[in-house]
DNA sequence: AACTAAACGAGACGGTACGTCGTGTCTTTCG
DNA sequence: CGAAAGACACGACGTACCGTCTCGTTTAGTT
């Protein structure tokens, strides 16, 4: 398969791992504009050529610290409507994402995204577009279900969510919380329950 | 006050606007990753120092550009509903922002944001706020009215419009026009009207 | 001895020929300054292990390699005096080392004996120290035959010979051929001879 | 003329002079092989553009170097005959060039002149030719006396000359002093010296 | 009109990081 | 166990920009 046995030394896994965490701890203590190949390397203790020879960028490296330590899988919840399935993607990522080291780390990513395109298209298939089908399940289920709110589509449902948590990161810096994700419920979530019941 | 007229020779206008030209060129011609005040200079025929001079950072210089270039005044209508107010604001906002040459620019002023914390209080202070406070105006007419979604302070009101916006500029990269507005106008504007006709 | 029957595998004269033809291929092509053991392994289809194993530095495979393509053995002629005799040998020296390609392979190990100690020491061991005997040995034999010029040591003697050869390879880059031998021996076997006639 | 005036700051001597010293610094410590350019700026406290500004090559600085501390001007003396000219030239020489820290210099800046063709060019006609020069003042005044060996052209005695100084330096590592010149001098300007005395 | 003060272009400066190349070593697989 | 393949830590390369600092020049007030 991948895992062919070629001739040659493998990689060093104990060169990897040691290149993830210097790279979150440099970022933690300096920010992500202070983060340098170079300084990975002298952190970790290992030739810059080594992080060359398996990242394309210093952004990739980053991302792949972030999915190493943090598992960014996400629960695909499946309870019957869609308020409660909602509420608790919501829950579970904004506990994930919304606090400071992980919140930080995808600030920087988002931004180098926009800077950088070809780590841009990178980053959008493999996080952004990851996440975004994960509740993209949840919202085709509630849309057969006629749990949507009337005349917004579901890939604009998708945009208001992501949307306005990022927006929270990038923009307002305001906290990612259980208050945001219940508004988010009620706004999409409630009316057309409600007005059912008013049916 | 701060024209006070004194010895020495004035700030050369000429110098300025040949700076914010060169810059909307070079950001235009190679994106805003290759964007050098060294590079800024040499297109302008200017001196570093003289860039040095006037802004803290290329990203303020791209700011002033886009400022000088684009008039981003935004219209506070008043209507005398919310579902047009709304409609009319989103209307002039994405007709101005949500075009190449204007988008990629704000694309990249927001990435810098996040990685230049400096230059990231001046953007939100003296752009995202600008622009949210105009809403804000809008939002706050409405919320007198009753005229607002149920359970969704007027904050999150603007971070989900903001954030939507946003996200389809950094995120998903689709266009940002009058097919979202009108999603975003049934969304938050047309529930309350209808359960109001309903009663 | 040297050849006595150990285990494992021998060494393969196929990769050695081939290390030494890349050698020589890359010099002529590129010039000494280019020649790395990298391009070496690559050129001969050889690993690195394979050069550092059996030759301690470039320039240690650059004179093997010269040493097994042009046979550098230097006949010492004997036809009873000096005169003749030394004509001989550098008619027989600068037809060998005075061409191109083996001259710019002279011209870098003489380059590299002085930039490094080690090779400096086997080079001149190796190498000028055999020929220096070689010529040595004639002039002893005219020594005792008086037909020395006076007052020069036999050793002085030989650095004329060596240092004006080596002289318009280094420095002047004048060709080392029939003429330049003919003057040598001129200024080195006539002088006596000539002053003996007069007598 | 090549002092005009140009707009700009002006190259700093302090840090030129800095450079000068910490090359030969770093020669004198560790050799030739282990000069860099790095070191050279680290050691100096001076930015690597500073010294890839000025100087083409490593060897350029020391060249500089070396021309700029020790004052390489040659006497040509002119006392009548060649015997004493050459004589004396030749003291001048050895007391400049034979002992320890010129002699290292020279011999690694006639290695680099082999291994950069470029640097080569340069040492030739700033360096070697210079000094080929002076010594050819003498020998042609010498030779429309009629002093210069028989059969032997002006050239050559010049290659000898330098031939043996150099081929000394570089490959036997005798020493080169008075006795080195004694023997020179009879070997080049005795005979026709005596020669005529005999007539 | 002379003087002072600031902005200007040009460009050298000390730095930092870049991404690449080559070194010599080590590890793995194959013959 | 030699030899190919190739990953590794290391160090230097030469370049690009950074932000600062002279320079000599130009342009305004202020004496």
């Amino acid at each position: 398969m991948t895992d062919q046995s070629r001739p040659g030394r493998k990689r060093s896994e104990q060169s990897r791992l040691a290149i993830l965490a210097a790279t979150l701890e440099l970022v933690a203590e300096s920010g992500y504009g202070a983060l340098t190949i170079e300084g990975i390397a002298a952190r970790s203790g290992v030739g810059k050529q080594t992080i060359y020879r398996w990242w394309p960028s210093k952004a990739d490296v980053l991302l792949d610290a972030l999915a190493t330590k943090a598992d960014l899988q996400i629960p695909i919840p499946d309870q019957g409507s869609f308020r409660a399935d909602l509420a608790r993607f919501l829950d579970s990522t904004f506990e994930l994402g919304g606090k400071s080291p992980v919140a930080d780390t995808l600030r920087a990513l988002m931004a180098q995204a926009q800077i950088d395109p070809e780590f841009g298209h990178r980053f959008r298939a493999d996080f952004l577009l990851r996440r975004r089908d994960a509740l993209g399940t949840l919202v085709d289920r509630a849309g057969e279900r006629g749990e949507l709110p009337a005349g917004v589509p579901p890939g604009t449902v998708l945009d208001v969510v992501f949307g306005t948590l990022w927006y929270r990161l990038l923009a307002t810096r305001e906290p990612v919380d259980r208050g945001l994700a219940g508004e988010l419920v009620t706004l999409l979530a409630d009316h057309g329950a409600s007005t059912a019941e008013i049916r």
